[in-house]
Parts: C-alpha cells; structure tokens; sequence
DNA sequence: ACAATTTAGGCAAACGTTTGCCAAACTCTC
DNA sequence: GAGAGTTTGGCAAACGTTTGCCTAAATTGT
C-alpha cells in the first residue's frame, strides 16, 4: 500500500492549446493578449474556443521572465500583528488585486537585517514594485532607492533620501491634539512616545509641542516621557509609569499611538485613575476595535482604508516612469 | 528639463557572471547550486570571487521555470481586519521566512468567487503550495484538492473533501467553556454565534451545548442566538441584542469569538449592564489586547503564535509526497 | 605503455512566454 | 493582369536557469 499521494497534473501550456487548434504557439499568445488584428475571426473563435475547453491559462512565471516585468509587488511592513500595519496591508492588496497585482507580505520586524534579507529576496523574485511600510535606514534599502526601483513608502518616509511617499501629516496631527486638549481647558496635557521614534512620532510630538508653545505654553512645562521597547503597549505603558512617577495623572495624555493609549490605559486601571474622568487620553490611529472596547479613547482618525488606492496610484506614477509627490490624506480627530 | 526617473538597472545574471570568470554558463550555474565535485576549486574560488565582486543573485524567475517550482507559498485568507487572521498570517509568514520561502497574501474576504480567482492566479503564479485559512466551498478549490495539489488548511477544516488542517478541538474548546461556567456556578449560560456559521464556530457551539447537556441542563435550557453579517464585531452586537430582547441578560454569555464578545459588549455598555458583575462573558481566540483592553474578557486561548511552523511542517509532509496528519493544536482557557 | 577510470567543464535542450521579422495569400486599383 | 497594399500566420530568438550528455585531459591500474 503506497501512501504516496498522486502527482499534481501540470497546467495547460501554450503549445497545447497551439496544437489542438492547429495554429502556431505565436498566434495563440497573440490571441490571448488581445490582439485579435493578427489573426482571422474564425481562427481566433477556434483558438478561443480551445482555451475554453482545455481550461488553458497563461503561465506568469514564463511571460514574467520573457516580458522581464511580473505582476507581483511586495509590501514590507514591521510586526503585523499592529491592527494599524494589518490594515495598511488589507487595503493595499485589495487595491492590488483591484489593479491585477498580487502582493508578497514580508514582515521585517522593524530589522534592517531583515528588511535587506527580503529586498534582496524580492529582487530576485522580480516583483514590479516594493511597498515599504515604516521603512527603516539599510544598506540595500540605498541600493534601491540608489537603481531608481520603484518604491512607495508609507507611515514613514524614506530614511535615506526622498521618495514617493503616502501618509498623513504627522505634525499636523500633533497640532490638532494640542487645539483639542486647549478646547477643553486642559492646559497642562503630557505626552508619550517610543524612545528610538521613527519621523512619524517624532513629528507628532513636535507639531503638538510647537502647537502648544504657540498656544502660550512653554515647552518645558509639557511634562512628557519615552521608553524604548518594541511593542507599543509595553512603550506606553512603561512611558506612562515613567510620567507619572515623578507626579500626578496629567489631566490630559496625548499617546504617539492607539497602542500606546492601551498601554497606558492599563496603567491607569491598575492604579485606579478612572479614564476618561481623570485623565483624557489621546491616541492616534483611530483603531476599528475603538469603538467597541475603548470608548473612553479620543483618537486621530488615519485613513488606512484609503491608504491602498493611493499605494498603487504612486506606483501607477512611478511605472510611467513620472515622479509622484507626496500623498498626504486627511486625518481627523474622532471623540467617543 | 526632463522629469522620467533614470531607468533601474538590470540584475546580472549567469552569463555574466560567466563571461567575467571565463567559464560556461552551466558551470557558474553549478558552483552556485553547492556541487563542487564538478570543478576545480580554483575555477569555484575564482568564480565565486566574481559573483561577489559583481553581486550576482540567482533569478528566481528563471529559476522557477525550469526547475517547475518556486518559493512561492499562497496564503488565502478571509478578511485580515481580523486579528486572529492577522495573527496566523503573521507567524506563518515567519515561518515561511526560515524555511526559505515568500508569502502571497490575498484576502477572499470570505467570498467563493474571489477564492476561486486567487487560487488560478496562485496556479499561474506557479505558488509551491497554498495555505488556506477558514476556506470556503467553491469550484476552483474542489479542483485544487482533486489535483492533489499541496494545500493546508488553518482553522476551518477542508469544506470539500479531507485534507491536512491545522488549528484546535473546537468542539473540546467549546466543551471547556461549558465547565468553566459550570465551576463558577453558571447554571444558565447563553450562546451567541455567527448564522451563516462554518464547522468552526458550530464546532465551538455544539461542544457547549454536548458538555452542559452531559452536566444536567437540557439542551432547550440553553438560551442562544445568532445573527448574520460579515463582521464579527457586528454580529456579537446583533447576536446579543436578539438574545436579550428574549430576556434578562444571562449570568454567563460564551461567544463563538473574541470579537463577538466586543460586540456583546458594547451592548451591554449601552444598556447599563456590568461586565463581568452581571454578565461573564467568554470568549475565544485570546486576542492580544485582551490583556490591555478587556480584562473583563475570559477567552480560550488559541496559540496562533504557534500555527506558522506547524503550517509549514504540514507543507513540507505534503512536499515529500506523504499524507500528512491534521495537527490539533491546545488551546487553554485564560481567565483575567 | 596502454587501457580504464575519474575529473573538469562545455554544449545544448528544455521550461512557457512574447515579439520582430518574414512570407504567403488575399484584395484592390488602374 | 500586374503591381501595391493588407491580412493572416509561422519561425525563431530571446528571457535566466538547470541538467543530461558528451569530451577532453588527467589520473590510476595493470
């Protein structure tokens, strides 16, 4: 008894549709590609009619490696096991298979081993476009940017250079945070950030900050505090014991992240400070579970939803060979 | 002043590599498949000199052409928004990653016909195997299974047939659900579940119900509701709201998933209900923010963390030729 | 010294496409 | 009915690999 499963059957090729329509290989992938001027109505009927029947489909491994172009495209994000990086990555590969791409996930953990490992990987793959999300600085990230490959980066922008980028405006984001503790007369809010923060969280902090100098706030008196970490719970939640270590709850927290208000939200319950009475936290990215698990967390609304449209519509720029600008979508503050 | 981007540098390739070293193809070829018993090791010192001095990586296109096989591996998955999904696709890709392959991802969104048009893309892509999570009935994946081509399927077992799956005893977990309640006294609980539901989730219910059945309470004594829709969040909402318009809250409420415990949730939020005072609710999945967000939560945990390399196992069995077995991982009920 | 074997490496045919070029066979036009 | 133009379609060369087969040269055995 062989417990061997059968060998799958191989797909239909080209030269058997070719025969069993008695036309050469050259016609049938015309016909396929849709150039119905080269050949009869009649042939092209016959030929379509065998493609029918034999269930024939082109195979992308071979016209990729004759036409020297594929119609995949990779996405390399960190840890995405981040709701926000997940959604980025939803939206996009619905926009791709929109477009007939499909998408190769790599997650680089936020390594720029690993984001160089899978550069090279890709390459070799010879995907058409590379999304990266909150790219990271890399040897073969240059070397990319370097050759011209086309490259859309999201969240954060190119550390090594310029490049078509899709995003919200950060700084401005922080600003909206400081008008909306300002409008409800907190006058001393705090803020959190990740220790090794990318541009995104860093701008946030600085549009806030400098929002609030302008507001009559100095910017020694905005009580903030970092911690370094990978997961943004853990972040926010050792960044909160740091602040509020050395004194009170503030009366309101901006958080670099719906992730880190999670974090220092656990705090707050541990410790008995009631959220939202106490303390208002801010967070940003609007997560979807929001308005389910956290209703007391106000958040700036990013959307990721419309990230993907947006990802192919650069990499659309960049195929043409133009240089796209910038892709800066509209955030909001939602208040639960 | 022209604006078009230079355009991106080809990647060298065999010949070249060939050419600069003074050899033939088909040696270079060698050396960089590891057989050094058919050269001379100062022809591999010398060629490998070139290689890197050149920066040759091997075309994986062309590659995957001859050799009939790629490093591709196609992950099918219902909705990514989902963090469970998100969470088996994070960890397979990892998985994937050390075993030396790439992952396409594409979202079916549950729906056959889009499940359908991504397995015959995968097949033209010429993927070496597919990873099917909560697959769904359609024409394309009877044709697949009857192929034999190699697939594994996460989480909801093969709809069409038998097939290597991989997840947990959801009739065990639901089972064990029934005695935590039972040991807290619950002698009343409610069930709430999707409508449309797959073996998963009627998997879960049907061990809940056998389990209390088993403990004295009749199977009519179990109060329980459905509600259709896509969104688990939302069927939760709907789900709880249809059970409690029957009634009081229950004592004890399971919910075929964490995110419709969310939704079950936000209900009893809205309705004044004290979450666990009044109601305990369990759930399944153990998301991750559970412990942050939701300490009201008890979920059996289901180690997802832990699906990637038992995937990928299942596929190389599968690759060998062998009939794999389906791979019951332990779940565990976590209280908070 | 000669045959037998091993070693080192090249040739060329695939794999499934696409496409430039060529050539018959039509269809006009005068 | 002859030239000119248009249809219709095939040939063959790529694209970058891998690998079966072949052949010189080098080594070994007798």
């Amino acid at each position: 008894m062989n417990k061997k499963r059968q060998v799958t059957t191989a797909p239909v090729s080209l030269a058997q549709v070719a025969a069993a329509a008695g036309v050469s290989v050259a016609t049938v992938s015309r016909i396929v590609n849709g150039q119905t001027q080269r050949a009869s109505t009649e042939t092209a009927a016959r030929i379509r009619e065998v493609i029918e029947t034999l269930g024939y489909r082109p195979n992308h491994v071979g016209r990729a490696l004759r036409r020297r172009e594929s119609r995949i495209v990779a996405m390399l994000s960190p840890n995405l096991d981040n709701p926000a990086m997940a959604a980025i990555a939803a939206s996009t590969e619905a926009a791709l298979r929109a477009a007939g791409y499909v998408m190769i996930l790599c997650d680089t953990h936020d390594r720029p081993d690993l984001q160089d490992e899978y550069l090279h990987a890709m390459r070799s793959q010879g995907v058409r476009g590379y999304v990266l999300v909150n790219a990271v600085d890399s040897l073969a990230l240059a070397g990319a940017v370097g050759r011209g490959d086309p490259i859309v980066f999201v969240g954060r922008r190119n550390p090594v250079g310029p490049g078509p980028f899709v995003g919200i405006d950060n700084y401005r984001a922080g600003a909206d945070a400081a008008d909306h503790f300002w409008s409800l007369g907190i006058r001393r809010p705090a803020v959190i950030y990740p220790s090794q923060g990318s541009s995104t969280t860093r701008d946030r902090v600085a549009g806030f900050i400098e929002r609030m100098r302008h507001l009559g706030i100095a910017e020694d008196q905005i009580r903030r505090a970092d911690a370094p970490g990978l997961s943004h719970l853990q972040v926010g939640y050792e960044a909160a014991r740091i602040l509020v270590g050395t004194g009170d709850w503030p009366s309101g927290l901006l958080c670099a992240s719906d992730l880190m208000a999670y974090g220092a939200y656990r705090l707050a319950w541990e410790q008995s400070v009631s959220i939202p009475a106490d303390c208002r936290i801010l967070g940003v990215d609007d997560n979807a579970l929001n308005a389910w698990l956290a209703p007391w967390l106000t958040s700036v609304h990013i959307p990721y939803d419309a990230f993907g449209s947006r990802v192919v519509a650069q990499l659309e720029i960049l195929w043409r060979g133009d240089q796209p600008e910038d892709d800066l979508l509209p955030h909001r503050l939602v208040a639960r």
